[in-house]
DNA sequence: TGAATAAAAGACTTTTTTGTCTTTTATTTT
DNA sequence: AAAATAAAAGACAAAAAAGTCTTTTATTCA
């Protein structure tokens, strides 16, 4: 569904997004042990994540990275959008180059439905909306 | 959602469907160029269909790829299955090993009704079932 | 039986994705 | 200013996915 880099990037959103809802910011190595990640690799992600605005970082001392007041209110899809691109959400299910309402593949009219249910859930996910559940440990964003 | 080698397996399973309603056998070639796909690449994939049963051939000379009676009736989710594994309809949304009703990740529960979704149709569609429309045009196999 | 045909099998290459390592740049603190 | 810290950047390496090419095996038909 995701590509491992999406799935990473989603939930190094939502470990910093819990982090820095009360002003701290959280280091890239911190990240990579709070969802069990490659360190090197989610630091490539969250730069990209950070050239499109996303999130924010800090260098040096006491620096790291952070979701400003705007970055909380980004929804899930978003993410997926800057990592994955949006063929998620319009391209065809069977991989045909053309597929469309005139030139339908098999399954286009019942994905359209499915892959509109994916989008609606993902749009209304915002960043900061987890942050009560992983802290209350209702909600996980690793393994064991 | 599935890989190429899945879009393209759905896609020749559909091509050889219909082709095979009336008792005719297609030749690798053909279902390539049907299909607008890799001609050794899909022969491989049909080859590891066949070895599970959701499709037959025959050798040599007006040999090719068909599907008998029972075939017909296997659904798009057992092509899945057999070419991508279960990991869309089990699999975690975000990569945790460990992801279940007590250890959910953030979208455990909105992920398993989608995916349950994607699996009912699936599951519900019948390899023949598109056999009609694809021979009036209403659907189609390949882009362009 | 021999030639032609078509799938089966296996080795191989290319591309993409995933993951690692090292160096550089910016910032803070002493 | 110097040392320490942490992100940024870029070059590599490994693994997986996608795609190609050649040889083998089975079947039909003349």
């Amino acid at each position: 569904m995701f590509s491992k880099a999406c799935e990473y990037a989603i939930r190094a959103v939502l470990f910093i997004s819990q982090k820095s809802k009360d002003g701290k910011k959280v280091g890239i190595r911190e990240i990579a042990k709070g969802i069990d990640s490659p360190e090197h690799f989610i630091a490539k992600i969250l730069q990209d994540l950070r050239r499109k605005g996303l999130v924010q970082s800090q260098k040096g001392p006491a620096g790291g990275f952070y979701l400003d007041k705007e970055s909380m209110n980004y929804s899930l899809a978003d993410v997926v959008r800057v990592v994955d691109g949006d063929s998620l959400f319009s391209g065809c299910g069977l991989g045909l180059k053309q597929c469309s309402e005139k030139k339908p593949c098999p399954l286009h009219h019942t994905f359209k439905q499915i892959r509109g249910d994916i989008y609606h859930m993902l749009e209304s996910a915002k960043l900061g909306e987890f942050n009560k559940q992983l802290e209350k440990n209702v909600l996980f964003l690793k393994g064991e």
